[in-house]
DNA sequence: AAATCGGGGAT
DNA sequence: ATCCCAGATTT
């Protein structure tokens, strides 16, 4: 079967170029796997630490299944879409399971389980069997619509469908993972979001959005992002060299890492306001000291979000609650946020204050 | 079909 | 400030 020029040009140009990744060389699916959910929507450069820190832990799938959620959410604190670390040990108990400890070889099977979806699943499908599965990533959708010029937004079912589609037309069936590897390079290096290097390019005679000039504005999306803002206000409550914490349950942002007992608010905040009107709404604590009060900001995709901290010590004991000593907090996953404050205002600051 | 899920780095 | 990242799942 005829290549596609695109095809044939895309791999002389992989030849060129050295790309080291530590998920580059090797065939195990297993590590191909924790590899691609790592980077779902996560750069490289951002990645490659914590993927290199789950293998290390987490040799094998078996590794995964027997550890506990929260033990994997230690290791992926920080890292955020921590769903994908929930669906991450969900898939090793089924792999353990019904698959008796050996990763599914077929796409389908692949597709199947959770935290996978059509790029995952062609990613190892490719990478580890060679299978001739195309994967559709950001790098694809923009060099794909920038070869074409075509401007069929990426984030509608239909334009989702459309670049599948030629994807896997382009596909070099017989090097399905080089072919993969090589398109997902190229969009890195070469095709970039913003000043893409057209002038080196090896498509640039073929490339019909560098002839009409719409590389800048290409691929095209149909929906902004909005984001709202919230308030939440967190109580550290310290008893001797234990503090209270508890677990997100909630179908919210941050679900099933821990925090500190909380609430969320609509109305002005000051340090008046949480003792008076929002204390007594966390718990039932009479006698405390009011050691600090912070507020840090933090901007997320969808959420502007404002965390005021308030640290209280006190000698009571709160029934329905669970103290937790400082020396074993590393052992929870908390929000990006608290962890900062953590690391400033309980582990290094303590031998100060003591 | 649209909204949601984190955090970081480049522009 | 906005965009984008080796996307998937829920609403």
């Amino acid at each position: 079967m005829k290549k596609h020029p695109f095809t044939n040009k895309l791999l002389q140009w992989h030849k060129t170029i050295d790309r080291e990744l530590p998920w580059k060389s090797t065939s195990d699916p297993y590590k191909i796997w924790i590899s691609e959910i790592v980077l779902q929507q996560t750069r490289v450069s951002q990645g490659t630490s914590y993927y290199l820190k789950l293998i290390k832990n987490y040799p094998t799938v078996q590794d995964l299944a027997n550890s506990s959620e929260d033990e994997l959410f230690s290791h992926w604190q920080g890292l955020g879409y921590y769903s994908r670390a929930r669906n991450l040990h969900k898939a090793a108990k089924i792999i353990a399971t019904e698959y008796n400890g050996t990763f599914p070889k077929l796409y389908s099977q692949i597709l199947q389980l959770p935290g996978i979806g059509p790029y995952t699943a062609a990613a190892i499908s490719s990478f580890a069997y060679n299978l001739p599965h195309a994967v559709v990533d950001g790098n694809v959708y923009r060099v794909l619509s920038r070869y074409f010029d075509s401007h069929e937004p990426i984030d509608t079912s239909t334009g989702k469908k459309k670049y599948q589609q030629i994807a896997d037309q382009l596909i070099d069936r017989d090097k399905a993972a080089l072919y993969n590897q090589a398109i997902m390079d190229f969009g890195a290096l070469i095709c970039t979001p913003s000043q893409p290097h057209c002038d080196t390019c090896p498509m640039q005679y073929d490339c019909k959005a560098l002839a009409e000039a719409t590389a800048h504005m290409l691929p095209v999306k149909t929906r902004k992002i909005k984001r709202k803002t919230r308030k939440f206000v967190f109580f550290v409550i310290q008893n001797g060299d234990a503090v209270i914490i508890e677990k997100r349950q909630n179908n919210d942002i941050w679900k099933a890492l821990y925090q500190f007992p909380m609430l969320e608010s609509t109305s002005t905040i000051t340090e008046e306001s949480i003792i008076k009107l929002m204390l007594p709404r966390v718990m039932n604590i009479k006698h405390f000291n009011i050691r600090s009060y912070n507020s840090h900001q933090q901007k997320l995709t969808h959420q502007d979000i404002f965390a005021h901290i308030i640290h209280l010590t006190t000698t009571e004991q709160i029934t329905d609650h669970t103290f937790t000593p400082i020396n074993k907090l590393a052992y929870y996953a908390f929000p990006k946020v608290l962890q900062q404050w953590i690391e400033t205002h309980l582990l290094s600051s303590q031998k100060v204050i003591n």
